[in-house]
DNA sequence: CAAGGCATGTAAATCGTTACATGATTTA
DNA sequence: TAAATCATGTAACGATTTACATGCCTTG
């Protein structure tokens, strides 16, 4: 369900394919959500029997059609009923590195050490990347698109997604130091 | 197939119930991981298929029986192969409060400020329970259990999840004055 | 006396990933 | 010339949630 606020919300900027759609997802909240065009294009095709989109095909030479697919007044509605729901969730429920590491004390230390310095070099190169490349996209964004309102949040959301991710280098830096010192 | 080992990591301290499990998922890992007992049930009988875990059923009067699952020396192996592999994941990748965020320049201001107000006291009761209940749980396991490697990994995590939360906090403050200033 | 805990499950539906299929054009 | 991009999809599988089903015992 949620997939469908994600395209709806695309679509609010105006008509697009599923491949285009697959490619925003991909450059713009991958951080946070995704899909595969096998989930993307069926998708579209319910929302379209649902009356939330309708199509129109463009024809190519030697590739398929372009389906172009616009938001309805409907969809808009959806949509925006959608976004004023309240913020009532807590955290996103699953992180795998957290349960590998919940088990970690059946593994020797230096098992453990380095699999955290992993971790570590990986969130490095993440941030740097959110403090770089993606904080330039976004900026590009604005200018070309000139949406300022939009472009406050997403430049809030790359700063969260910064600010987290610095707070996972610290927690990192102090465990492998208590880990070195404290473990057998 | 995650689920397997967060099952497996319980069943390495001691033989335990489908149901059992349940309540240490609820109690222990609900932050990071959660699951139900529809599907708790039928991956144990999968498990105990593969030879990772075997059965022993004690009858109850009135009641089903409780069958305890015993890890094997195979289950056991599996688990610390499992526990062994680089953590190479950057981040959980789903968060629909982001997601929610991300397309919220559709919204007027003051549904916006709500949402996020709603956010800030959750995460707020969310940051004071880790530190109270949990912080006490955790000690208060490791002291029954004796279990003090172990309880090293436990307390990490939740100082993890503290320090995180803290984060969104400051985050989340900082969001609700620039958007009570910035936008219109 | 109703609600919740104990203890097991099954069935149906949804959500998501991986693999497969086509076929032209562009880039390395 | 191999790989990636463009552009659509289907099929099979796996993961997860929600609803249903039983029946006793304990707590409020």
């Amino acid at each position: 369900m949620t997939l469908q606020y994600a395209l709806l919300g695309f679509l609010n900027y105006g008509p697009m394919t599923g491949y285009d759609l697959k490619k925003l997802l991909d450059t713009s909240t991958q951080m946070f959500w995704h899909a595969e065009l096998s989930q993307i294009y069926p998708q579209l095709k319910k929302m379209e029997k649902e009356g939330l989109v309708t199509v129109m095909c463009e024809p190519q030479a030697g590739k398929p059609d372009r389906k172009y697919y616009t938001i309805t007044p409907h969809g808009r509605a959806v949509l925006l009923q959608w976004l004023s729901e309240p913020l009532d969730e807590v955290l996103p429920d699953k992180d795998p590195v957290l349960l590998h590491l919940f088990f970690a004390g059946a593994l020797n230390k230096q098992v453990i050490l380095s699999q955290l310095r992993l971790q570590l070099e990986l969130r490095r190169a993440y941030l740097s990347r959110v403090e770089g490349e993606v904080a330039g996209f976004i900026q590009e964004t604005i200018r070309v698109t000139g949406q300022k309102r939009d472009g406050l949040f997403w430049e809030l959301i790359r700063r969260y997604g910064a600010e987290q991710t610095r707070t996972s280098i610290a927690w990192l830096e102090e465990a492998i130091q208590l880990i070195e010192k404290e473990l057998s």
